[in-house]
DNA sequence: TAAAATGGCATGATATCCCATAAAAACCCA
DNA sequence: TGGGTTTTTATGGGATATCATGCCATTTTA
């Protein structure tokens, strides 16, 4: 599975061309798809969520297993998946943000790639900041719910 | 699993670059990718914490068990993932570590790399100095808790 | 036919590779 | 055991490759 890691600002050209890293590239060039899959976070407004080909198939298995007809079928389809887009790659590793995503991040002329392991995220500058600063902050109390869930997980490995 | 003992005090040259203790470096190129993950230490203030890229596999398949659009995912990612660095060894066995992680601890031209088990930690060497003395005092209260959870543990395991 | 999307090439900054050197550690053999 | 020798390590500097990004050419589509 794809390790999405650190941070980068990235520049978005006149086209809306925006270089994806390097880094990223790496693990979104392995499948048959060389690409990311993108759509407008349902949690985290203001954001882009970003991934691999794999993982949105296994997203959309997992909305998958609600009865069809449900309404939690039809929003998380309406929300997710009728909202994502298959961003290929050009010859440089760059894709093209569709307008609506742009216009839900508030990106204008510099994206920030946010790595958050199997996904990633696409904000704009100044709103990741923001953002950064109050999960950080939140993330010391996480850190112990995080502790004993790791244990678990260790001991259930061994 | 790793083993980092012991305590270096490497210079950090004009281009950033820092020789990682060879005695870590024989635990950190047996992995495919060969280098460490960094990311600043969310219990040490001050501190950046270092381990293979096994380990933070293991942390962010850890998160990954959260849903991934719930706060808790996103929070820990933030103050984890997002913040950390792939750094790969070059020839000699030396990183670059990012300017944000040196401002983070505060270091200018000497690192100091502390073993820790199955991780380790980059300090500036002043401050290491002080939170030494200060863990030391503290470890003769924690040893004897250690001894505790320890048997605890193999009770709860069995 | 004009505008937009796409592909390809050029460039500057930065990171990476490669070789050199000095110090320290490990080794070795009388 | 001790002194010399070799190997490993940390560190420095120049050459090279990579990456983000700007620019131009070509193709597509409206």
């Amino acid at each position: 599975m794809a390790l999405f890691l650190s941070r980068f600002d990235n520049r978005v050209d006149r086209k809306g061309r925006v270089s994806v890293p390097a880094s990223f590239r790496a693990d979104l060039t392995a499948d048959v798809f060389a690409g990311v899959v993108v759509f407008p976070s349902p949690s985290t407004s203001g954001a882009i969520d970003g991934c691999d080909i794999g993982r949105m198939k296994q997203l959309a298995d997992g909305i998958d297993t609600f009865n069809p007809f449900s309404a939690e079928y039809g929003d998380l389809a309406t929300a997710i998946l009728t909202k994502s887009h298959r961003l290929p790659f050009d010859g440089e590793g760059r894709i093209i943000l569709p307008q609506p995503l742009l216009e839900h991040a508030g990106i204008t002329n510099m994206a920030t790639f946010a790595g958050r392991g199997a996904t990633f995220q696409i904000w704009a500058p100044e709103a990741y900041r923001i953002y950064e600063v109050e999960a950080t902050e939140r993330a010391k109390e996480q850190a112990a719910k995080f502790e004993l869930q790791r244990r678990d997980m260790m001991g259930a490995g061994e």
